[in-house]
DNA sequence: AAGTGGTCTAGACCACTAT
DNA sequence: TAGTGGTCTAGACCACTTC
């Protein structure tokens, strides 16, 4: 008996070594346990942890990208303090409720709406459907205790969600996974600002006319197709949007 | 005499080979090289141009970053057309100029301030000097043809940008390598949603509280020293600001 | 089963920074 | 000059998709 195990779960990801080092030295780096704030040689921490530098260097790259380390040539490999402000990078937010808690929060989701209704001319040429086909509309607001931080408002044809028995709370991509027809791959978006009207303002609980920026976005799947067209609102006194700009390419 | 050419220039680099496979792809990619979208395989690309998988690896992974090629495990890698339409990417940005050319404007900048003040206390505290030391401020508006679309305010501190004689027009980054005693290396910035006020405003040929889209940030050198603090207000009709989401860490 | 991208190795040489 | 990160090679095996 070859008993495989880890038969029913979904995840199944056994983490890479990459993926092992990396989290290995965002705990170290966390943990300080870089004294001054010098990370050793990529040299070192490939014999230091039997892996090959490559592997050290890929690893390596990640948190240089995420803002958690500098690396200089000639000079050495160091921890960023202003990059490890950044709790949530803006360009990998896939959920709401992850940003929250990576905020510091105890997010909870609300289902402000859930309903079925018809693609107008924008919307179906966005989402690459025909005018009058059926879609579904899911409205969340994310609060902290009792405080709403987002309102969401996704969009999504009907047949690419399965039937009525799907908890509308879980994220977008889940609620697509469940579907079984798409599968997110990529969001492109805008951020758009905007004086709140009277509903978002009133459901975000803040004054109608109050500044705040909006997402505008679409989905698309690995085949390039769109799947979901979403805004997003936010309450920007309680969640800023933070991100590092560089000059180069990685 | 063993004479060594490119004395003066400022530029070091010769293009690596990544560099130079990147160039090369994209450019097949916006002149429509792949007939139907699709890449050939990693392997076919490094015996064609006669380097090794890695370093294919390496530049089609920026070119993945950018959101120009979505890769498939399993199945290949294709044009991505959504992510065509990105023209700047808000993580790199590093000069409005650009950023404006990037959107085919004919850009111009105009100074509209460059004086010596005193830091306050808020600013000391940012740029790790004392309250009352001396800082340049230099306000630019970039516009195309006649229509502002970005004003910007740099507080710098005096002793990193060199004597009188600078020009302030140009990027901030090339002010500071001018005064050769900080390199700048990267931004934090915030997204912060505002209206308007009447003078801004008035900059930017916009009504008063006009719903608008700031960075405020902080920029830093290699040593995560910072050297300049920023504010960034957009005109967003006329400049969008799109970003590419994704799941995965690179 | 064949072909693709994903991961990993071991080693080489170069460019740059420190001392 | 010694040590660091940056680039590049050639090859191996794996996971996944497609046919």
């Amino acid at each position: 008996m070859t008993n495989e195990e880890a038969s029913e779960t979904l995840i199944t990801r056994n983490p890479s070594l990459t993926d092992q080092v990396t989290a290995h030295l965002k705990e170290r780096i966390l943990g300080d346990g870089f004294e001054d704030g010098r990370i050793p040689s990529e040299t070192d921490l490939a014999a230091d942890l039997g892996v090959s530098r490559t592997t050290i260097r890929d690893a390596l790259s990640r948190l240089e990208h995420e803002g958690a380390i500098v690396r200089r040539q000639g000079a050495g490999t160091f921890v960023n303090r202003p990059g490890l402000q950044i709790k949530s990078r803006l360009e990998e937010i896939w959920s709401y409720e992850e940003v929250l808690r990576d905020h510091g929060y105890l997010p909870s989701v609300d289902v402000l709406g859930h309903e079925e209704t018809v693609a107008d001319a924008r919307l179906a040429a966005d989402l690459g459907i025909d005018e009058g086909d059926a879609v579904i509309v899911v409205e969340k607001l994310f609060r902290e205790n009792d405080t709403p931080v987002v309102l969401t408002v996704n969009q999504i044809p009907a047949g690419y969600v399965a039937g009525g028995d799907v908890d509308p709370a879980q994220p977008v991509y889940a609620l697509l996974e469940a579907g079984g027809e798409r599968r997110l791959a990529y969001y492109v978006s805008e951020i758009v600002p905007l004086a709140l009207d009277g509903d978002v303002a009133f459901k975000l609980g803040v004054a109608a006319g109050t500044a705040a920026i909006s997402f505008e976005e679409i989905g698309y799947d690995a085949d390039n197709e769109p799947v979901v067209a979403a805004t997003s609102y936010f309450r920007d006194d309680l969640l800023r949007l933070r991100l590092i700009r560089r000059k180069a390419a990685l």
